[in-house]
DNA sequence: AAAAAAG
């Protein structure tokens, strides 16, 4: 190998060369030649033709684009190849045959591995929400299997290709190395395709159902235009469920499971390669997952309409009275500075595109608005007239809860319509009629799908954290959901960051919008004090456990899932309470973490970026990126959640030396200049700035942890079955946020058909989640 | 070796 002869062009975090593959090597392996920077072949001369790009220091690189023509041909003969010979091999793993790799040379090392995954189902991938209840009959999860498969770190590459061949069987295209800007990797298509297999399959149980409106599948094939007959034909919804469907529904509902059952039905029509017993502990113990959210409007009455000030705050902006008397009697007088720029444009129904920084009162820039609409006119019919949409579930509740008691006081209802919350109260809310709604964009185009939900009566949409919104992967249900929104809608958009993602959607939905801009540096974020600690890979966790063993609330970051659950429980093992926030936990879990963080009771909440915009909580004292953002967007908005409403905060970032780098990059691009300190254990300076001190060592049990974050009583399945367990809901400490607004409260407690399990049984299988997201690889560092 | 958004 080459790179053994001249010095390596970068080393990995523990001092050790970077192996660099030549282009031989990596055309034995199916990539694509190297755009640049690539080991030279030295069997290969480039020099002629002047082909390749050189350098500032005359190297010269090869450069894909000039490069042979036969070259490219070979490669895409070899593709073709391996996509039919991967074709075959889906047959192959149905039967559960075993693959030997014709083209490649990869041989037995990746084929244990390959068949490993097949699990006999076609996907080839999963999603996290799979892996999740994908463990096999010794109990082992994936991700634990995958690990001994890949003792060297050879093998574990050769998983990632193996999911980018997947990538490009499935897609007929190359989408390897594009992501460069982050608008295309592999794994981003993947997840997207992830995301669409369930829609697609979710589509089909709708049909099961005879519910799925002839109207919407007219919307998804004619694009554009015909939206005012959507409604009129929304009644003639095609029924025609077969014998065989309607069966399936009777034993879906004798089996009590309602929706899960035609997933599982879909799954098994899918995927006849394995047995019963495997089948059975996959769907119907881990799958089953009812652990929702739930949500209530909170109502506010009452109200003082006399003492509203008619000079000054709202008043001024054109804010009705009775507004302004709900605002008050939540404690708001005097508006923001974004409120006071966007609130009048807004009233006025023009267009607005507006942008400042995080926790300087967005949610209220627009809802005051939507809201002065409202109250301009009754809702003619059970048309919702206002829409909101957020990314997250979390954002979504939360925005909710600050709006349905302005909503309330004027006698109008508020929705919020979420995933992993029931069915039954959003499809009747649309039903009954309701003036407002809340939403995250999937349930939402579920509901648009199936025809409970009608969007044709909306007069204001508004995008929370639009520039996320207008993102790859949510772009095709937030279209689909402004698709449904007459066209003479006002639109109005909001984020802390504005980019070219967003004017996507300016150009398609807005007209002649208005854009205010709250200067972005120095808004909240320049409240943080910004801090970058240079550490020692090895002392990464510990220093981690350190900082966050502070007495104040502290939010850590988490690039994945995995390391989200795995450094929540090095945290617990060190002593410190910390509970881990992502979307790969069950509704309820992600409420009853996030409860117990807003109410205090949890100081330690470790998330991945789900908790990164949005999610206001008052006194976060310190945001620790214990992994990097991955840009310099994710890194206001991730400190964003610290020095709220006029609150002190700090915004730490663990830096390793390799990432010394991309992190400098990140401050410049977020416009910080962060104080950038030498970190050790135990060190004085970090003490000092962190206010933190050294661990007690002494590990909390998963019991404490328990007892914290899910206090609900543990009823005996029976119990909670029946419905007494209804009644002993509502003591524990996370209802204490009922009280403030709205429910985190902890949802059904049932989890599925194991009658014999024992009911404190349910953490263990949660523990089990934990444990498989938890010490697997060391991916991180 | 992303996360999030339908179960």
């Amino acid at each position: 190998m080459s790179s053994s002869s001249s010095r390596p062009k970068s080393y990995k975090a523990d001092g050790t060369p970077k192996k660099r593959w030549t282009s031989a090597e990596r055309a034995a392996k199916g990539h694509k030649p190297r755009k640049g920077g690539g080991v030279r072949d030295k069997g290969r001369d480039y020099r002629d033709g002047g082909r390749g790009r050189t350098d500032s220091h005359g190297r010269t690189f090869q450069t894909w684009q000039s490069d042979d023509r036969q070259d490219r041909q070979d490669w895409n003969d070899r593709r073709r190849d391996g996509a039919d010979r991967r074709a075959d091999d889906r047959q192959d793993d149905r039967r559960g045959g075993r693959r030997d790799d014709r083209w490649s040379d990869r041989g037995g090392r990746s084929g244990g591995y390959r068949s490993d995954r097949g699990y006999g189902s076609d996907r080839g991938y999963r999603s996290d929400r799979d892996y999740r209840s994908d463990r096999d009959s010794r109990g082992r999860g994936r991700y634990e299997d995958r690990r001994d498969d890949r003792r060297d770190g050879d093998s574990r590459r050769e998983g990632w290709q193996e999911d980018h061949r997947q990538n490009k069987s499935r897609d007929g295209e190359w989408n390897g190395r594009r992501g460069g800007r982050g608008e295309s990797t592999g794994a981003n298509r993947r997840s997207q395709r992830d995301w669409e297999d369930r829609r697609r399959s979710r589509d089909r149980r709708s049909e099961y159902r005879g519910e799925r409106s002839e109207a919407f599948r007219g919307h998804d094939d004619s694009t554009g235009g015909g939206r005012d007959d959507r409604r009129g034909s929304r009644d003639l919804g095609d029924r025609r469920g077969s014998q065989d469907f309607g069966e399936r529904r009777e034993e879906g509902r004798r089996s009590g499971g309602g929706r899960r059952d035609y997933r599982q039905h879909d799954r098994r029509e899918h995927s006849e390669g394995y047995d019963r017993r495997e089948y059975s502990d996959r769907f119907e113990d881990h799958g089953s997952d009812s652990d929702q959210m739930e949500w209530h409007a909170e109502e506010l009455t009452d109200l003082d309409v006399s003492t509203v000030d008619h000079e000054g705050g709202f008043s001024a902006l054109g804010v009705p009275d009775r507004i302004v008397a709900a605002l008050k009697a939540t404690g708001i007088e005097s508006p923001f500075r974004i409120q006071i720029a966007a609130i009048p444009d807004a009233i006025a129904g023009r267009d607005v595109l507006g942008r400042a920084s995080t926790g300087s009162g967005k949610t209220l820039a627009f809802g005051v608005p939507v809201m002065s609409r409202l109250a301009t006119a009754e809702r003619p019919d059970r048309r919702p007239r206002a829409l909101v949409l957020s990314p997250t579930r979390e954002l979504a509740m939360q925005i909710a809860d600050v709006l349905s008691p302005l909503a309330s006081s004027m006698g109008l209802s508020t929705i919020l319509i979420a995933g992993g919350m029931g069915y039954g109260p959003q499809t009747k809310a649309f039903r009954k009629g309701v003036d407002l709604v809340v939403a995250t964009p999937g349930r939402l185009v579920d509901l648009l799908e199936t025809g409970d939900a009608d969007l044709s009566g909306v007069e204001v949409a508004v995008l929370d954290e639009a520039d996320h919104m207008a993102d790859m992967g949510f772009m095709p249900s937030v279209s689909a959901i402004l698709d449904a929104v007459p066209g003479q809608a006002q639109h109005l958009l909001f984020s802390a960051t504005l980019d070219d993602a967003v004017s996507k959607l300016v150009k398609r939905y807005l007209h002649d919008p208005v854009t205010h801009e709250i200067d972005p540096e120095r808004g909240s974020v320049a409240t943080a004090t910004h801090h970058a600690f240079h550490i020692k890979p090895h002392e990464k966790v510990q220093l981690m456990c350190e900082i966050a063993n502070r007495p104040g609330h502290t939010i850590v970051f988490a690039r994945t899932q995995r390391g989200a659950s795995r450094m929540a429980e090095q945290l617990r093992d060190a002593g410190v309470m910390a509970g881990a926030l992502h979307g790969g936990l069950t509704q309820g879990a992600r409420a009853r973490v996030l409860a117990a963080f807003k109410t205090g009771s949890l100081p330690v909440l470790v998330a991945t970026d789900v908790a990164a915009r949005g999610i206001d909580v008052d006194d976060v004292s310190m945001v620790l990126q214990v992994d990097p953002p991955m840009n310099s967007k994710d890194y206001l908005h991730r400190s964003g959640r610290t020095a709220r409403a006029g609150h002190d905060g700090a915004v730490v970032s663990l830096v390793l030396p390799h990432q010394r780098r991309s992190m400098t990059r990140l401050f410049h691009g977020a416009g910080v200049t962060p104080v950038q300190t030498q970190a050790h254990l135990g060190d004085e300076t970090v003490a000092r700035i962190a206010e933190c001190s050294p661990v007690s060592g002494e590990p909390i049990s998963q019991a404490d942890y328990d007892a914290l974050v899910a206090p609900r009583p543990q009823k005996s399945r029976k119990a909670r079955r029946g419905g007494q367990y209804d009644g002993h809901r509502g003591h524990g400490n996370s209802h204490g946020y009922r009280g403030g607004r709205g429910s985190y409260g902890g949802g059904r407690g049932g989890r599925g058909s194991h009658g014999d399990r024992r009911a404190d049984h349910d953490h263990g299988s949660r523990e089990g989640e934990q444990k498989k997201y938890g010490r697997s690889g060391n991916d991180t560092w």
